[in-house]
DNA sequence: GTTGGGATTG
DNA sequence: GAATGTGTGTCTCAATCCCAACTT
DNA sequence: TGACACACATTCAA
């Protein structure tokens, strides 16, 4: 159970928090915001931290319950007069038909022959007849209350979490003990944001995924000037830049399919994040400039940004080759060592029906990236969540800000390389993952999903794994957190008579991909036991 | 009435 | 049968309320 | 609120 004024709480340390730490980037817009809400009254700090939780930002007063608050109209005046809200009908039609139900908009705007209609053909109805009358109607109809001081909480709350899709219920479910995170120490001189630059370009990033959404997607001109919107200077941020070059091939990518390969390949080159490259090289490949793609994929090779690279350069110089009439280097691909069977059809998917199947022969988990992710997260727990610098801004993260950048490993190299010593011996590796498992279950970490973790599947695992497999397997995955915690296999299987393999299941139409391809020629190459089964039902006619 | 998808709440 | 592109469901925190749409 | 894994359609070359 929480405290009656919960919520009024957590706003004012969220705002106290950043209104000190960010004391010199704050905007006087932003200030005279914190100073107005802080100052207000009690029930009208009430009425807007209810509100501005909520999904609309313009509300009818009549319709609001809030029993903890004794006047309602009384508080909405009171942040009237102080700039943080208004009691000015809105304008636009949009919202008027937003705010009400469809009985309502019925009985006020005296229509009965469109009760038929559904609710959205009738706000269509409404919005493209744009009659004065309505908005006069529904406006009259109620008191309202708009919200003011919106853009100002954002800014707040990014500061805060460091992202746009945490928000005060954090508080509440850290409270609840629905989120459990880690008690890792907080550098109070630490901040997410250095400078005023760095919030602007990431609330303008914010602006453009927004306007995207709004954006038609044919309207090649729209997309090229939602492109120049994207900040341009963003070297000093790892995670903005990751979702700007997000954006710039996405955009590209829709540049594409609108047949405008010279665009796209110039957006495309504005980012470098997978899978640019591999884009500009169809793009340049459908443009006839196949010496620049063989080019790019050169460069590519020398330099490859991810495993993901390697592998489509490998995939398409037998094409690029011919096409330049050069004599092709000849690789044999890497064929996954696979197996078929047939089985009895049934409501389950695949999975779980040939993981009874191979219970048969021995004990048989569905863990997919799982056990391998999580007994690496229990067993270097400490490591994820030690004190780094700059790394934890506020208590509701579950992984240090660096986690899935390459200096993630390269800041904790001695501490991990320490650790991965004891992977000498079976019996210090296995004491330290339980203790792990034992002492912080529940606890949220990047690398471990609790929930398919069981005490059966970590003892098999820790018993019939060689400590050799547990070190290259952790190895692959260090080398590249973000493209590495996926694509292992389905099932594990541990047979009675010892051992373990790991079994990708393939139902009928399904491939094996390109993430899980890379993990086989790993498992092919370090001698670790692992199948692809194709599955086939068992002969009866299937149902059209 | 019932159902199902949301938004809201703690 | 590859290779490629694109769409979908699944995680969801859980209880409750509101509203729209469907069933008799 | 995405990231993943899977499902399904289309195209192309052997
Ligand atoms: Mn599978």
């Amino acid at each position: 159970m929480l405290e009656e004024d919960y919520y009024l709480t957590n706003f004012r340390s969220l705002v106290s928090f950043v209104g000190q730490t960010y004391d010199g980037l704050l905007t006087d817009d932003e200030k005279r915001w914190q100073n107005a809400i802080l100052g207000a009254s009690e029930p009208a700090q009430r009425l807007y931290v209810r509100l501005i939780s909520r999904k609309a930002s313009i509300f009818r007063l009549g319709k609001l319950r809030y029993p903890e608050i004794r006047s309602i109209e009384a508080a909405a005046l009171e942040l009237t007069d102080i700039g943080l809200g208004t009691t000015d009908a809105p304008d636009d039609i949009d919202v008027l038909i937003k705010a009400h139900t469809k009985p309502e908009l019925l009985k006020l705007l005296s229509l009965s022959s469109e009760q038929k209609l559904s609710r959205a053909a009738l706000d269509e109805l409404l919005i493209s007849r744009n009659e004065a009358g309505d908005i006069e109607l529904l406006q009259q109809n109620s008191d309202w209350f708009g919200l003011m001081g919106i853009a100002e909480f954002i800014v707040f709350k990014l500061c805060f979490f460091g992202n746009c899709y945490q928000d005060l219920s954090e508080f509440v479910l850290a409270d609840l003990g629905v989120f459990n995170y880690e008690r890792y120490r907080i550098d109070e001189r630490s901040r997410v944001f250095q400078s005023r630059e760095q919030i602007d370009d990431h609330l303008r990033y914010f602006e453009c995924v927004a306007t995207w959404e709004q954006t038609d997607q044919s309207d090649v001109q729209a997309l090229l000037a939602l492109n120049e919107l994207l900040p341009a200077n963003k070297q000093h941020d790892a995670h903005l830049t990751r979702r700007v070059n997000r954006m710039h091939n996405t955009i590209a990518r829709q540049l594409e399919r609108l047949d405008r390969p010279s665009d796209a390949l110039r957006l495309y080159q504005q980012s470098d994040k997978p899978p640019s490259r591999e884009r500009q090289v169809r793009v340049l490949l459908k443009l006839e400039r196949a010496a620049e793609a063989k080019q790019l994929c050169d460069t590519i090779l020398a330099e490859p940004y991810a495993d993901e690279e390697i592998q489509f350069v490998e995939t398409i110089q037998p094409k690029l080759y011919k096409l330049l009439n050069l004599p092709s280097p000849t690789k044999t691909r890497f064929r996954p060592v696979t197996t078929k069977l047939t089985l009895k059809a049934g409501n389950d998917r695949v999975e779980f029906i040939a993981r009874d199947f191979y219970s048969q022969f021995g004990e048989c988990f569905y863990v997919e990236n799982s056990l391998i992710n999580g007994v690496l997260g229990l067993f270097i727990w400490d490591i994820v969540f030690a004190p780094v610098e700059g790394v934890f801004y506020n208590p509701f993260q579950s992984a240090p800000a660096d986690f899935y950048q390459p200096e993630f490993v390269h800041t904790r190299a001695s501490m991990l390389e320490e650790r991965f010593k004891e992977l000498d011996d079976p019996l210090r590796f296995s004491a330290r993952v339980w203790e792990r498992f034992e002492h912080s279950r529940g606890i949220s970490n990047p690398l471990v999903s609790w929930h398919y973790l069981s005490d059966e599947l970590l003892s098999l695992a820790l018993i019939r794994i060689p400590v050799d497999h547990w070190c290259v397997l952790f190895r692959r995955i260090l080398a590249d957190l973000r493209n590495h915690t996926s694509g292992l296999p389905d099932l594990i299987l541990f047979p009675k008579d010892g051992a373990y393999e790991m079994l990708e299941i393939k139902g009928p139409g399904d491939v094996v991909q390109k993430n899980q391809r890379r993990w086989m020629a790993y498992f092919a190459e370090h001698r670790i036991p692992y199948r692809v089964v194709h599955i086939r039902w068992a002969n009866q006619t299937t149902p059209a």
